[in-house]
DNA sequence: GCGATAACGATAACGATTATCATTTCACCC
DNA sequence: GGGTGAAATGATAATCGTTATCGTTATCGC
């Protein structure tokens, strides 16, 4: 059972009244610089618990980098989470869709990224079993 | 000028000799297994080097995690490269497609990502003057 | 109030990546 | 074929975001 807690409503409060998306940095600073005593620690294990309980979301920004041969034509990836393999695909109206997403917002698109989460069919048996 | 020295046509090889996925860790390991001598910074520079030559690609998996309100409706992600804005899009024959895609390659999906980068329309402008 | 448990905060540890720097290799020129 | 400068190497230190540790503190149910 998981506590509501002065500092995890404090962080809760925070990312509520804003559109941001923050790190969890940005979020120590700001509690701090409104006058509040919260570690680092206490940001980053708030976070996660709010985000458990559903009350925040999160997105995952690109890190972890991983290469591939070149001679593909584009692709994107699926992953399992169970077992890790990761699936390839590519599908032409997706990216068009993305374009014309993009062109919408006004934004010049360097490049993109799809990533889809999951169990791949072999895991998704062993589950169930 | 880059060169394509003899560690960096290992890295080539290696890669192109698989469809696998490679980290820099798991590269550096296959080339130490098969004799080779080479170190780890060395094998980020390569493969950062072959990159840039387009002799390589490479994915960027989810790590950096950001953190926004849960009272939303799911949407996906523009980032802005330039000024890191992050504007929000959805769009649900995108989402339809992708389950459908999943499916096909008999995934069971618990979530996806998709993040589109670029220059939003202000950095774009300011680019062209 | 008391005991169990969850959360706290400071800080150490961690893993992936990048920077540093002295040394080595390569391409090119005379 | 030796000399020169740019680029790459490898060992290692440093960095960054995150997680683990651990002793202390707060909270919940009784």
């Amino acid at each position: 059972m998981q506590r509501l807690t002065a500092q995890r409503q404090a962080i809760l409060d925070l990312i509520n009244a804003s559109n941001r998306h923050w790190d969890a940095d940005e979020v120590v600073r700001a509690l701090v610089d409104a006058g509040a005593s919260i570690g680092i620690a206490t940001v980053y294990r708030g976070l996660a618990a709010l985000e458990t309980q559903g009350l925040i979301d999160s997105i995952q920004l690109a890190d972890k980098k991983r290469y591939e041969r070149a001679d593909k034509a584009h692709h994107d990836h699926m992953i399992c989470t169970s077992c890790g393999l990761i699936e390839e695909f590519s599908h032409d109206t997706i990216e068009e869709l993305q374009l014309a997403a993009a062109a919408k917002k006004g934004f010049r698109l360097t490049g993109h990224q799809l990533v889809m989460f999951g169990y791949c069919s072999q895991c998704a048996k062993e589950l169930k079993a």
